[in-house]
DNA sequence: ATGGGGACATAAACTGGATTTATGAGCAAC
DNA sequence: GTTGCTCATAAATCCAGTTTATGTCCCCAT
């Protein structure tokens, strides 16, 4: 009945490159095409896929003389090891922009939540796009991005606070809301009726640090009033301590999506105040974007 | 100026076990302390960040003989990081409970909207409240589903279409709406106004099966009349059909919500049709859930 | 100041898994 | 039947990650 102890998932989770090639095998209906697909020899994907299915327990797809189709559970699978892969690439797309590199083509300066949550997707867009513009990222603050974009050390810019920095022209291509969130066993979760904004500037709350754009946002919604409960220096400290069920917190939607939808966070409905705040995309007074950061922008606006 | 070409991204990409370490380096503060919680020796620790911060060209941690801590870079590349591994963990949830065991203290029959989107995400948060629930899976569609749980090979069923089969009773957990989507070059993409329901009877669209629930739900709201264009077998590839411009489909928004966020998809306002669904947790009738099924049930309804 | 402890780095030997090469066998179409 | 696709198997090779065994640096307490 023992099943294994171990903390790490990685040793119970097929690699990246197996769930490529499962992705492959599904796509083209062909051991030995995915194998070619993927630069390797027909033996080693029929290994690696062996393998994938004796590690999982479960056979995942159909072999036949004339191709490979998925079994029904290889299918889910499948379907689940896209999602992997699918943040795997864009954890690439990223990683791949932050080396800066003298000859990028895009120099690219963004405030961090947008960082976090849009611009793997974005750079995941344009590469699909324009496979040969190679792009480089600073993340930091409005005042940052404002400082690169204005020493010409970026080309485009991407801010989420209230105001546009100085020098700067702008676009909104996007709204983000604030919402006010709990653990499910915060008396909150079980409210009817929507906190009152004064209930909210009097509560303790879970705080970014001063000066963050979110704390900003907060600050001049409620009169410069939120109380801190504790203050904390990221996004992820704060969404961790909400969690554990230390009180409530007011955090981007963006970076809440997952653990709504997982139930590990619940969301507060609010009157009285409006949480909102635009994100916007940067660019010096006048320097209109041009060549990729003109592409880089139309692919944020829908 | 030469980059990699390869297809592959797991060449690029660290694996998932050199991810899950930066992940306990950014927790604990330490290579040491990390090494140690997942069971490895400090220098393995060493060199695997050593080698993933080679392979990204970027210094992700500040290393000092009294701990380490993360870079600016590495605080973001972690964030990516991250969602990488929850992913990999939600495919471990579901493909742990994939291989049916005998010994299964909860046994789950789900159709595939659900099975796909939902369920990996329910299981993880089953497993942090209660470790020790094993539980299978069987994906099917609600025909199916009901058979299992008729014949008592399943404790709790998760069904998505208009009714409930016979025999079983039921709880609406969520709502899905079917929206229209096309990818974003399609003429509707550029549409001022809704599309009336007449007009989307009379279009040709990208569908499911006869028989799958989402085609159940469509020909419902338009009487019966939907248009084929092409009738594909699997979600998966009635999206890369219209991603590739092929057409409209009809789609959960559950399974588009990356591809929307991402614009590679884009939402299309319909007027006069009502393409909503409920997602219903379904038993048999008087045998109300009890036990691991009463607690998977309450985790997913908030 | 001095020794202990924690944290990270380096070097060398080991180990195991994945890959390639080489080959065999089943099925279909011409 | 022969050609060409598919996948499976076997043996040799190779590499990457790991462990063991040290060394260094720094802080803190004695």
């Amino acid at each position: 009945m023992g099943e294994q102890r171990e903390g790490s998932i990685a040793h119970r989770v097929p690699d990246l490159g197996a769930l490529e090639l499962l992705l492959a095998v599904a796509r083209l209906g062909s051991l030995g095409g995915a194998a070619r697909e993927l630069g390797i020899t027909q033996p080693a994907a029929s290994s690696r896929i062996r393998s994938m299915e004796r590690q999982l327990g479960v056979a995942l797809v159909d072999r036949s003389p004339r191709g490979s189709t998925l079994t029904d559970a290889g299918a889910l699978v499948t379907d689940w090891a896209r999602r992997v892969v699918e943040a795997a690439a864009a954890f690439d797309a990223g990683a791949q922009a932050l080396r800066h590199r003298r000859d990028s083509r895009l120099r690219v300066a963004a405030s961090m939540t947008i960082a976090e949550y849009l611009l793997p997707g974005w750079l995941l867009a344009l590469r699909s796009q324009r496979p040969d513009t190679a792009v480089s990222l600073l993340a930091g603050n409005s005042t940052t991005v404002a400082e690169r974009l204005l020493a010409d050390e970026a080309d485009l810019g991407f801010v989420e606070g209230l105001s546009v920095p100085a020098g700067l022209d702008s676009t909104v291509i996007a709204h983000d809301h604030l919402i006010v969130v709990t653990a499910p066993t915060h008396p909150w979760a079980r409210r009817q009726r929507p906190v009152p904004a004064a209930e909210l500037a009097t509560t303790p709350l879970i705080l970014r640090e001063k000066g963050s754009g979110t704390r900003q946002v907060l600050d001049a919604a409620l009169g410069g009033l939120a109380r801190p409960l504790i203050e904390l220096s990221s996004t992820t400290a704060v969404k961790a301590s909400v969690v554990s069920g230390a009180g409530p917190a007011v955090l981007s939607e963006l970076a809440v999506g997952e653990e709504l939808s997982m139930r590990r966070l619940v969301r507060i409905p609010v009157e009285g105040v409006t949480l909102a705040r635009d994100l916007r995309a940067v660019w010096p007074t006048g320097h209109r974007p041009t060549g990729p950061a003109r592409e880089l922008l139309s692919l944020t606006r829908g």
